[in-house]
RNA sequence: UGCCGGAUGGUGUAAUGGUAGCACGACUGACUCUGGAUCAGUCUGUCAAGGUUCGAAUCCUUGUCCGGCAGCCA
């Protein structure tokens, strides 16, 4: 089937569903009759707050759980103790939630509280199950690969005792030689012939915490000659006395990330374990541990994507890490992020995210993808449920020298011209005006439309006003402008079809109120920062301006959930930062704004 | 130079032996009380060379280039 690349209005919930080559695959196993119900599963590691990247994933694993109703479960890979933190955990719920919310959430795979898997027998074998919590009256919480750390030690015990798996001694740095690289030879662990009864005590005594970090690891007995390095007698267990976010001290040995994760996958009855494509020489190992152990449910399969790559940004959690840590940006949810969080905060709808997962594709090259291509979305998205209003950032005070002192009148403005359910408000007008500053120049270039001395220009939904005079301070600048109106050019008046070049917008000075503004552009000024070379090098140092606006009444009663559009300026939401005396507002996104990039080519 | 993957306009992605399509982008123009939106149009591509075939982006061969793999991270 084509992939159907038409944005629909509604977004992505309402669009066909995408094709690529893994749903190809997944629709091939249904129609196959390979399994009762498809699970997939979103793996993060609690190490950091989820990014754009997983965004993609979590769109690909719960897309394809609700398009073949299916389930995905939402897992916390959690085998190390060292980086793990609740703090991730709960940011990750959150995010997850969000993204899916409306969409898949109802695919949503989670556990009962404090679960862990149940031992069953399976064709007279022993087996461990665990599946998600089946009403919704129960408490529940996300799965954790550290639930199953006395099924994955039972595991190892068995590979122990086929003979599959072996107590090493060597240190890291011995093990880290002898491997080879992958053009070199390697050499064998001086334990790798070990009885399997010294094997059996050696481990149990790690587990019992005989022996400190570092001293021994459980190795999957494999191939040291394989061409795969991941098959060279791969480490699955290691030593770390540390105290883990949610196993607490019950452990001082953990499973590593192979032996733990096609295992989770093996526990949870996953059909289809999607990964990047970094996993692509893992598979063989993932493979090899679940067709060792005689398992005798049906295997999980694990298929590999190529990972999201954003121009003008940058993806690596240890990256973005030291970006919160050293107080570059004020956080992990800070608006300039690639973060979900971040985005979110921003002022990104969670539809338009979806939108923009689905419209890149999922294919195993390795791309950057234009950042224009989730502007895109973004400005589709928010200018279809975007209500209108009139704000300025920078403003410039207009006396319109006609009008009586007090005057004071309502204009009716439209809250969404693309909807017209949205009805209208009351904006009102006086004889001092604010409007942009950018939208009036007293030596103005060829092909600018707004005000200038002589000029005239319409102010949106009221007066054309023509500029008599510039008042300037001392030092020259421009401190205000004295104008005419014509007063028969409103809406119904005798003059109201003139036609005037430009149209600008305006708050009365007499009636707005002040809030500040945080203008942010792209966090870093190339369009691959991690290239080469110290990526902070490439910081935009402008990523945020900070300015107080001028707002028309209405947006004093701004609503969080709310999208608006300030009129000719971009796409705003309110930041959680507001205080009921001090409204914070994001600018989401500019308008497209093809004056700018006129003036660019002068 | 070991293994695993990949290569289609500027970017991302379809076409699964039968007209190389879509989206973003760029550029024209129309319309406009948002220089937004909308509408109409234009632009640019199968990594290379051979082979199979009536016919190849697709199959075969050889080559080129790119990415991943040498954590007791995931």
């Amino acid at each position: 089937m084509a992939n159907p690349t038409h944005p629909s209005p509604a977004g992505a919930e309402s669009a066909p569903a995408p094709s690529d080559f893994i749903r190809d695959i997944v629709k091939a196993d249904v129609a196959a009759g390979k399994y009762k119900k498809i699970v997939t599963r979103f793996p993060p590691e609690p190490n950091g707050y989820l990014h754009i990247g997983h965004a993609k994933s979590i769109c690909l694993n719960f897309g394809i759980a609700r398009e073949f109703q299916g389930q995905c479960n939402l897992r916390m890979d959690d085998t190390n103790p060292t980086k793990e933190d609740v703090e991730y955990v709960e940011s990750i719920q959150q995010d997850v939630n969000w993204l899916i919310a409306g969409w898949a959430d109802d695919r949503l795979g989670l556990k009962p509280k404090g679960k862990t898997p149940d031992t069953i027998t399976v064709d007279a074998k022993p087996d461990f199950y665990l599946g998600p919590a089946e009403s919704s009256t129960t408490a529940v919480e996300p799965f954790y690969a550290s639930d199953y750390f006395d099924q994955i030690y039972e595991y190892a015990l068995q590979l122990v005792k086929k003979g599959k798996a072996y107590v090493c001694d060597h240190t890291a740095e011995e093990v880290d030689k002898m491997r080879g690289a992958p053009d070199k030879q390697s050499e064998q662990s001086h334990y790798r012939d070990r009885s399997i009864e010294e094997s059996l005590d050696l481990f149990q005594r790690m587990r019992a915490g005989e022996f400190p970090d570092g001293t021994r690891t459980l190795r999957a007995k494999i191939d040291m000659l394989s061409p795969n390095i991941w098959m060279r007698d791969p480490v699955i267990y290691r030593i770390r006395h540390a105290e883990h976010h949610h196993t607490g001290n019950a452990w001082c040995i953990y499973p590593m990330y192979d032996f733990a994760h096609c295992l989770s996958d093996y526990i949870e009855g996953i059909t289809h374990s999607i990964c990047t494509l970094e996993f692509e020489v893992h598979r063989p190992l993932y493979d090899w541990i679940l067709e060792n152990l005689g398992l005798p449910r049906p295997l999980p399969h694990q298929f590999e994507f190529a990972r999201l790559s954003v121009g003008y940004t940058i993806m690596s959690k240890r990256k973005l890490l030291q970006l919160v840590n050293e107080k570059i940006v004020t956080g992990w949810d800070d608006p300039r992020m690639p973060t979900i969080s971040g985005i979110r905060r921003r002022g990104v709808p969670a539809r338009a995210l979806r939108q923009f997962a689905y419209n890149i594709g999922v294919t195993k090259y390795n791309g950057i993808t234009d950042v224009a291509v989730l502007e895109h979305v973004i400005r589709t998205d928010l200018n279809q449920h975007a209500q209108r209003r009139l704000g300025v950032l920078r403003p410039l005070k207009v006396v319109i020298t006609n009008l009586p002192e007090n005057h004071v009148e309502q204009f009716d403005a439209v809250n969404n011209p693309e909807d017209p359910a949205a009805g209208k408000r009351h904006v009102p007008f006086g004889r001092t005006v604010c409007i942009e500053r950018d939208d009036f120049m007293e030596t103005p270039p060829p092909k600018y439309f707004r005000l200038r001395p002589g000029g005239e220009v319409r102010l949106k939904y009221a007066y054309v006003i023509k500029c008599d005079e510039v008042v300037k301070d001392a030092a020259g600048n421009i401190v205000e402008l004295r104008c005419t109106a014509d007063l028969g050019s409103k809406l119904g008046g005798p003059t109201a079809n003139r036609k005037v070049k430009g149209t600008i917008h305006w708050v009365s000075a007499a009636h707005a109120f002040e809030a500040e503004v945080r203008l942010y552009d792209r966090l870093f000024t190339v369009s691959e920062p991690d290239a080469e070379g110290d990526f902070k090098k490439h910081i935009n140092p402008h990523s945020l301006e900070v300015v107080t606006a001028k707002l028309e009444p209405s947006l004093a009663k701004a609503s969080a959930g709310e999208r608006y559009q300030f009129e000719r300026l971009g796409y705003f939401a309110l930041d959680p930062d507001t205080q009921p005396a001090r409204p914070v507002f994001n600018r989401t996104i500019t308008l497209k704004d093809t004056w700018a990039k006129e003036q660019q080519k002068a």
